[in-house]
DNA sequence: GAGTGGTCTAGACCACGCG
DNA sequence: GCGTGGTCTAGACCACTCA
């Protein structure tokens, strides 16, 4: 370091730390080793534990770090990839699917899924719950919202509720022609119930999926699935693996 | 104080001043409007600015509002909705495409992407950089690489670098049938270059988006596209957002 | 130069996981 | 009970924008 100036133009310390730290585990640290706590972390590179944890955080994002609130901070494995619409004809739960039925429910749904869907306002529509589990975590978790008159022949079915109803309604659901999907991807942040089923802290940064599926000319259903953004790399189009972005040479030649 | 009790099982304070400041934009404020300075709102909650600024954190993550230095927060307009592999058998720089050209050269490119294009690990290849924007303001910053022996006959081009180079990079590359082309999606941080591009500060959360242009079964070009996070919803399939309505497109003269 | 958000400090206490 | 990361405080100074 010297003891002059350092740049004429100051990086923040967090941004520098976080590059220290970034080569660090690149070189001195493998997949799933635990590091140093934060307040001997923070000794170490003198500086303050907000800081530290600032730097911290930014890898966390990155999908470099994983930490757990009574556990520590543990080197995170690359970034799964995730196929999301790789068909552009299957309803969901067609074959391949890899979403688990969690639960299905009728209600009335928000206003902002009641208005693409163009029911009225208080009309009640299927809510599915499914869930998404790769490499045994769980990576997703999905609300799927089904207009009631899309599937009419549902109202003798049996069980009121749970999986074995969700199942019943993706089965009616794929006797309908489906003309195409459109996904949209954005940034949010993890409600409450999302993030205790994506084993995260409420607001833990996550990927939204929206999916509308378009027969007949109309929306007969708006999937909202929710993945995790510091694990997930989410692939369209028919390619899985690839790892392009920054990755160091951890991989096996 | 305004500010009601907390519950029995304690929220954190920061997540519960997101919730009473969402509801306050909903209702109190319109697009645009200037929110009071952090200080001023943190004394008004009754917490420290730390504090205050971790909800602010949060909102601005979730696109609800507008952070800049030396002026102020204001409130964020609905996130734009910007299509990205719309046309799956489309090479970059076609008819439609919303990119601009701003720079090409040919340098040896990092390890990673010299491995996906399968080119030897010292060979310069095409490197673009095209910016993007929506409503005039920039949402996306792209590099591009094109492996070298894709467009052979550019070796007689005028221009060593610039614009018109990589407009010409372009013209040759579609002269290739491509076959198909692989995006995936992943969160990261803006590098200083990126955020500089995109008005934003370093670190800032953005969606990175890799693209791979197979033809003739191997990979002829790849991009890694950044997208502002914080104002941009990712549309795959041929349609903008369900409540965002999109606007024209700006062609450049 | 005044006012804004961005960075940083040195503490404190809390919620959680695990032995 | 102990160690971990998560939350919170009350300051300080810096970098930037704009009138």
């Amino acid at each position: 370091m010297g003891t002059t100036q350092l740049e004429s133009v100051p990086e923040p310390k967090y941004w520098h730390l976080k590059t220290v730290l970034s080569e660090a585990l690149d070189s001195e640290f493998s997949v799933g080793e635990i590091l140093p706590n934060e307040r001997d972390l923070a000794a170490r590179f003198g500086v303050a534990r907000a800081t530290l944890r600032q730097a911290l955080e930014q890898l966390e994002l990155e999908g470099r770090l994983q930490r757990r609130r009574g556990v520590g901070t543990t080197v995170a494995p690359p970034r799964v990839g995730v196929a999301v619409g790789t068909e552009q004809h299957d309803w969901p739960g067609a074959a391949g699917d890899t979403w688990q039925p969690v639960d299905a429910t009728l209600e009335v749904p928000p206003a902002a899924v009641a208005a693409a869907l163009e029911t009225g306002a208080e009309q009640p529509v299927h809510i599915l719950r499914r869930s998404r589990t790769s490499h045994g975590q769980p990576v997703a978790a999905e609300l799927l919202y089904v207009a009631a008159d899309s599937v009419p022949d549902l109202s003798a079915i049996d069980a009121p509720s749970g999986a074995a109803r969700a199942r019943a309604v993706l089965r009616e659901l794929r006797r309908l022609e489906l003309e195409r999907r459109e996904n949209a991807v954005e940034l949010g942040s993890a409600r409450a119930d999302d993030a205790k089923e994506l084993d995260r802290l409420p607001g833990a940064p996550v990927l939204v999926v929206t999916t509308r599926y378009v027969t007949g000319g109309r929306v007969a259903a708006i999937s909202v699935a929710t993945y995790r953004a510091d694990t997930c790399r989410l692939t369209f189009g028919d390619s899985g693996g690839v790892e392009i972005h920054q990755g160091p040479e951890r991989r096996a030649s």
